[in-house]
DNA sequence: ATTTAAACCCATTGTTTTAGTCGGTAATTA
DNA sequence: TAATTACCGACTAAAACAATGGGTTTAAAT
């Protein structure tokens, strides 16, 4: 399972649709404004989507995309499996060229770690994703409300994701 | 938190220096040939490793690679981490050109979505990965043993990772 | 001492993926 | 009919991935 910036701007734009899901379809046009993406970049990636299945799209004015199915319904595994290629010609597809036991070992292992992130991956659906982020932004607005300040919190939200620190080594 | 084959060479070759860690130094040739990848690639990714701390290399004849600490203190995120670049510019960098909510909320859904892949992948450790899959091999073993057949355990070995059908939607 | 096996270093190249650009056609609404 | 949108395909630019080739140190083995 590959996990790019790709995968993110679909995941994002899905976002979109989700929120405005029941209220009307949502153009190319804002997406790529809102993000700051390309139209045409974006209508790659929602070529794929759509052949997908996880969005339709109506044209002419007032059309735009809509989610095929109800946010809950809509995996981010499925999200990003959608938009990249995953051939994954590995070198040992066969069982002819795999010499001694050792590389068949890590190759297992490796298989074992990607369908664990692709399960973790498979049990968040977008609907969950936007309750959650509701209730929490929910909670940080009363606590906003009942302080002074606005920024602090807008601080933690314009900022992007950055690895963490390790658990193991503090590094 | 980017997610290729990239990192998933050094994952496997920082398995073989686990598996081997209190034996011998593992040169890069050999992993190399176990591997089947380039030796000098093998050096780029290494020299990374190096420098995060997580691997020491002894020269000469009999030198190789070892381990700087104990498989079970070094995770699956410190070694991707440690490979791939993430220098990881959004757009949206600062406070100053995130005109509206929305945005900012798609921003923050993806930061939590990515810290909680960091946060799985921090919580395996080299150590860990080498005993689940030793039990699983060896109940594999036993069963084999009592049977008749090698090759359906093989079989399962040598093929790689492919994304699994999805739990929601069956695709 | 000399040879040899290894890490270590760096610059370059090729390939693939990501991202963006352009110029359209088709459908739909006003 | 005009405007707006999806939809389509080919092309280009930039970045990342992967490999190649030429070294130099270091240290063990001969």
């Amino acid at each position: 399972m590959r996990l790019t910036t790709k995968g993110r701007y679909a995941v994002t734009a899905m976002l979109d649709l989700a929120i405005n899901q029941h209220t009307r379809p949502v153009t190319l046009h804002d997406i790529a404004s809102n993000q700051e993406i390309s139209l045409s970049y974006l209508e790659q990636l929602f070529a794929r989507l759509r052949k997908s299945g996880l969005v339709k799209g109506t044209r002419g004015p007032g059309g735009g995309y809509r989610l095929a199915r109800e946010p809950v319904e809509i995996s981010i595994a499925d999200i990003i499996t959608s938009v990249d290629e995953r051939i994954d010609i590995t070198r040992c597809a066969g069982r002819e060229d795999c010499h001694d036991g050792e590389r068949c070992l890590t190759h297992e292992l490796w298989a074992d770690l990607s369908d664990k992130i692709f399960q973790f991956l498979d049990e968040i659906s977008l609907g969950e994703l936007i309750d959650r982020e509701r209730s929490r932004v929910d909670a940080l607005t009363a606590k906003a409300d009942s302080s002074n300040d606005y920024d602090s919190r807008a601080a933690r939200v314009v900022f992007d994701s950055k690895p963490p620190v390790s658990r193991r080594t503090g590094t």
